[in-house]
DNA sequence: TTGAAAGCGCTAACAA
DNA sequence: TTGTTAGCGCTTTCAA
């Protein structure tokens, strides 16, 4: 019933019931209210009103059609849902949307069945890849359909690429290792994604090389980023780093999801946190700062570099402005207590 | 450049293309794509085959003014990206994405700037309006747009409706403050979304109502559910609360944000959280689970709230199912240290 | 300054 | 079984 109400005419009043309304063509009707043509001010005023009168709400289906224009833009990332896990995904997701709603573009959350590719090409005028990943078959459609694509990070080795909008984890991890170093730090290792991912690509590169310059042993170890099961999926292998003759004195994990799932880990073998051993995250999240003891992170600023996607591709598609090749932005060390000073331990046996 | 590659012709091949290449008529090769008709199956292959070969892909504006589908859902959240700091709303959107996903439509996060309504009528074939707020104009916008719409929670008095799948707060909440009851709590407060939201009605009727029942005061306190500014808005009306000849001895609050204020706010008065005064939630997030002391709340379970939504809609749309008018399902109790047991002050002067 | 008409790419009548 | 034709609602030439 709730659907059958006397307001909802607004569904179906076409341009000619607002031109036979106000006594015009078509044509005119259009041109009175896009704002596109000369004409009398009365019978742009007659069309306005007539348009008013009747509710009439343009067909956007009908106008894209025509002009090759959807007013939205897409937004892909793998495995979506269960990204929104963590906040990194959800603040983009979050810039995205104020620049859209800024400039009244829709945002298209694209299916992203890895499996069964989408056989329609995507209604949007424009896309986002959050993070691509070299092996995501649905990225690469997107990439090759002829719609312009901003990626939201650097794109791993092997897949075909667009405009760039990055962050510089190179100085903001550099400079989280140097502070490290300076706590006390000799054995640090990495948990990265893998080489599938761009920003897998980078931590590692940058990591492994800080390690050589430093002359330190360079213990990098592949984990998804995806969250929760870290502790399932890598707990041992942390645990063993954690323990033997030359024990791991400084975690650096991808997400907030590993961070807690590594304190835990280390609680358990009644390491302590910031003094037993450092930890430290690449991709900040408001839950580190509520942590005992907080947890030192990269403050990627996910909600600027999202709005600079979507600024990006507005200009582009508003006004033509290209889209450059690679811009990256910069991030930010957030010094926290996980990191705070290694306390050597007695050399007793 | 990268956009300018060889694979991208599939952007222009249309459905005459394959028509022509298979050398059959459009509607011909329209019907053995969409598998629509009765034809031979020699026909049928060839211009399957024609259109793997051309890289044809079916444009959906076109497809969508003929049909009147779009296959997408929109998804419409007052403030929304401000609200990705909910885990409730982020829950409820994977939830939508999971079942978006299966069935392979689009999600389009609606814009919604409350104060300059959209022109243009929204390109969806259903809309899910998480958590309606009584004075959003765009949502009643949406309500009265003809495309039929389902809400994630139930109206608030004084605003048009439509199908609801809703939570039953009130068994939840009422389990919540037996619980805290049971624990000691006599004065208990409640900080609730105000009259415009649904749920914030549904939390005071039944909170004012138990607390009639049991012969308690009830202490009741409107704040919006926004997030993150809780301590600036209420802190001093809190404060005031936990003072003076008759201090509140549980307070409950609507999200996790709410809650960390308020636990703040305790600290700082020196009350132990759980001991001098207990605190519960009306939406679980992992964060309560992770504090000093860990927090009860009420688990709405919020993704399977966005699944149900969205299978309903799907259902409706793609085989006709009707909407009904509420489903509401169960949330559960989520006991933590918070409401452990109230430890009765000595009664010094 | 305005109107008539074509056509965006597709599907669904209706003919053949 | 297949082809022809007529739109879906809109914008955009092109004439008047």
């Amino acid at each position: 019933m709730s659907n059958d109400n006397g307001a909802d005419k607004s569904a179906k009043i076409t341009l000619g019931d607002v031109a036979r309304e106000a006594g015009v063509a078509k044509s005119t009707a259009s041109e009175a209210l896009t704002g596109s043509g000369r004409m009398t001010d009365a019978t742009r005023r007659a069309v306005r009103e007539a348009a008013q009168r009747l509710g009439y709400r343009p067909n956007a289906l009908a106008r894209g059609l025509r002009t090759g224009r959807t007013h939205s833009i897409g937004l892909h990332r793998l495995h979506a849902p269960d990204n929104f896990d963590s906040e990194y995904f959800r603040e983009l997701i979050a810039g995205v949307m104020d620049v859209a709603i800024t400039h009244d573009y829709d945002l298209s959350l694209l299916s992203s069945n890895p499996v069964r590719p989408r056989s329609v090409a995507p209604r949007v005028d424009g896309i986002i890849l959050a993070d691509p990943i070299a092996d995501d078959l649905r990225a690469i459609e997107l990439l090759n359909s002829g719609i312009p694509v901003v990626a939201g990070e650097r794109y791993p080795p092997g897949m075909p690429t667009s405009p760039v909008v990055g962050i510089a984890h190179e100085t903001a991890l550099t400079e989280l290792l140097e502070h490290a170093y300076r706590s006390g730090a000799r054995r640090p290792a990495l948990f990265a994604p893998d080489e599938k991912s761009g920003w897998g690509v980078v931590l590692r590169d940058t990591f492994l090389g800080w390690c050589r310059e430093r002359g330190l042993p360079g213990i990098h170890r592949t984990t998804a980023f995806k969250g929760r099961r870290f502790r399932e999926d890598e707990g041992d292998l942390l645990a063993a780093l954690l323990t033997g003759t030359d024990p791991v004195d400084l975690v650096v994990v991808p997400g907030e999801h590993a961070a807690l799932a590594t304190r835990e880990v280390m609680r358990d073998m009644g390491l302590q946190v910031g003094r037993d051993v450092l930890l430290a995250v690449c991709a900040d999240a408001h839950l580190l700062e509520l942590c005992e003891p907080p947890i030192t992170a990269i403050d990627l600023s996910p909600r600027r570099l999202g709005a600079t996607c979507a600024q990006a591709l507005v200009n582009h598609l508003d006004h033509g402005t290209p889209l450059a090749e690679l811009t990256l932005l910069e991030a930010h060390l957030t010094l926290r207590n996980s990191t705070e000073r290694l306390v050597q331990q007695a050399d007793t046996p």
